[in-house]
DNA sequence: GACTTTTCGGAAAATTATTATCCGCTAGTT
DNA sequence: AACTAGCGGATAATAATTTTCCGAAAAGTC
């Protein structure tokens, strides 16, 4: 992985640098779709002089070789994902969570969507939101 | 119609304005999800004092009341939607126009999700995005 | 390894959608 | 007509993200 990285940096014409390795590696070894802000609290302590600027450009580079998707699931700043696969998100009306709906096929669901209309669809985007089980507990 | 926000905004303790009924007349009268910006334009000829902040107000109350819904399509600002059913959207990336997806029925794609997490569900939106008719036909 | 070129990281300022504040004014009630 | 809670407009504040600028670090060349 560490090394898949350095290859498509290098390949892109992009320098290979810590940082950027390291906010990477943040994203790929968290499930919780990290905010920009939570990334860079995350990486204070190995890099207590790293920008808020810095994590914001790595990440537009990760986009653009594919690393990372961006999410907005309605909240006042953006998610990101090192799992690039089209998958539906769901998050948390009350502690604010954001995870991965597991399992789900979308296939049928998009094809059906794609005969009912004359654009020609490029993506999507699902977002559910609700109450996660931690939270339903709390409230009992 | 003209009634119906009337009578919901005394009742609701909020005062009737020509500025509310404005505003909730052009998302009303509308199928380009308008954005507070152009809102804001459209009216400028009408009330040429109001101000944006105005908008964003009574869009606010608009969404508390039940009136409009607030769309998420993936821009840089908020688009709002007089037609509060539950329905998905997509939007032209080449032009930013955002359009409803007629006719789809989600209930079955929903019901599928909900059985699939430990979530309690309470709400979701769908957003598509890919290449209007019109655009498509000016790439040819 | 030294030299050169190109891109980078960090600090700070800029941008921009949205929200808050403040005050004279208006809608709705009596 | 008078009263008062809530309003509209101007303006400032907020906050996520982007841009700018420059010394420094990475990669290529010899
Ligand atoms: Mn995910
Ligand atoms: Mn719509
Ligand atoms: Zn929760
Ligand atoms: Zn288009």
């Amino acid at each position: 992985m560490d090394n898949d990285i350095t290859v498509l940096l290098r390949s892109r014409g992009f320098k290979v640098t810590p940082q950027r390795l390291a906010i990477y590696e943040v994203l790929y070894n968290s499930k919780e779709h990290p905010s920009a802000e939570m990334i860079f609290s995350r990486l204070q302590s190995v890099y207590p002089t790293m920008s808020l600027a810095t994590v914001y450009k790595t990440i537009e580079i990760l986009r653009e070789i594919g690393l990372v998707q961006i999410l907005n699931a309605g909240e006042d700043s953006f998610r990101y994902d090192a799992n690039t696969d089209n998958h539906p998100h769901i998050r948390c009306l009350i502690c604010g969570r954001v995870d991965d709906l597991e399992g789900v096929d979308s296939h049928h669901f998009i094809n059906m969507i794609a005969k009912q209309t004359d654009y020609k669809i490029t993506g999507q985007q699902f977002y559910f939101y609700g109450i996660c089980p931690e939270c339903q507990q709390k409230s009992n």
